[in-house]
DNA sequence: AGGAGCCTGCGC
DNA sequence: GCGCAGGCTCCT
């Protein structure tokens, strides 16, 4: 699920079972769970207080009382789910967080490709993650900026969290075609019009997604280009199309983008 | 810049 | 079977 909105939606969704809760246990129900955050790092977790939860770009960060902080990303297919009491586990439980309050919030994650990872109050992780697109200084001439140091695509740039936090390959797709911008344009030779359209086009998109899943309420998604290949598109009718870049599949319409 | 690997499930 | 997947890191 996790682009940006999604990541929010989760944390907003697990802080009431967490937040000034102490952590009586975390548990990890997969191998990779296990080594990632080994026994070690387990017993310093235990016994702290979550003092306060923060995003940024597609990261959670769970601060404890001790300056310490776990570090929580969702890759694929990643999700929290709070579970009432005596709730059986989801499946795909691959960690989960006991609090002395007797909460339980669960890490489910078909793939098990995400990550939670212990960083001790002395070396706190360093993430290198430009701006929050969401925020007010995202502007026109911030990601101008950040353009200008890639010699990449604009799609990929996109993809990019050092230039823009959050964006994911739906949204990044979704973001060129708002801004009738061909994904393969160079992204550090974009006209100051073509940017100030994706700078609003990018905002939007990630303003109108809804929290849970990207679809209107007959469940149908609501994405322009994304997953449409050979459809019209919505815009002009032209027929959707999907290229690689980077190793990703792009969607994009020949005909409106530009 | 491009590709492999990490994991598992799904649709063709 | 095979290809693909809303991500990231590490490698060539």
């Amino acid at each position: 699920m996790p682009e940006l909105p999604e990541v929010a939606a989760a944390l907003r969704r697990i802080r009431p079972a967490l937040l000034a809760r102490r952590i009586r246990r975390v548990e990890p129900r997969h191998p990779a769970f296990a080594a990632a955050l080994p026994a070690g790092h387990r017993r310093r977790v235990a016994g702290r207080r979550i003092v306060r939860l923060e995003r940024r770009g597609k990261y959670q960060l769970l601060h404890l009382d001790d300056g310490s902080t776990l570090l929580v990303h969702f890759r694929m297919t990643g999700d929290w789910r709070a579970l009432p009491p005596a709730m059986p586990l989801p499946p795909h439980t691959r960690l989960v967080i006991h609090t002395d309050a007797d909460t339980r919030v669960a890490f489910v994650d078909p793939r098990a490709l995400g990550t939670v990872t212990y960083h001790a109050s002395d070396a706190p992780p360093q993430l290198a993650l430009g701006p929050e697109p969401l925020a007010r200084g995202f502007t026109p001439a911030v990601l101008a900026a950040a353009l200008a140091t890639t010699r990449s695509a604009i799609k990929p740039a996109l993809l990019d969290q050092r230039i823009v936090a959050g964006l994911g390959n739906i949204y990044a797709a979704e973001a060129c075609w708002h801004a009738a911008l061909a994904p393969q344009r160079v992204a550090s030779a974009l006209p100051p019009e073509s940017i100030t359209a994706l700078v609003a086009a990018i905002k939007q998109v990630l303003r109108q997604a809804p929290a849970q899943r990207y679809q209107d309420q007959q469940g149908h998604d609501l994405w322009q280009v994304y997953d449409r290949e050979g459809l019209p598109c919505t815009r002009c009718g032209t027929r959707v199309a999907r290229v690689t870049q980077s190793g990703r599949s792009t969607y994009w319409c020949p005909g409106c983008q530009r």
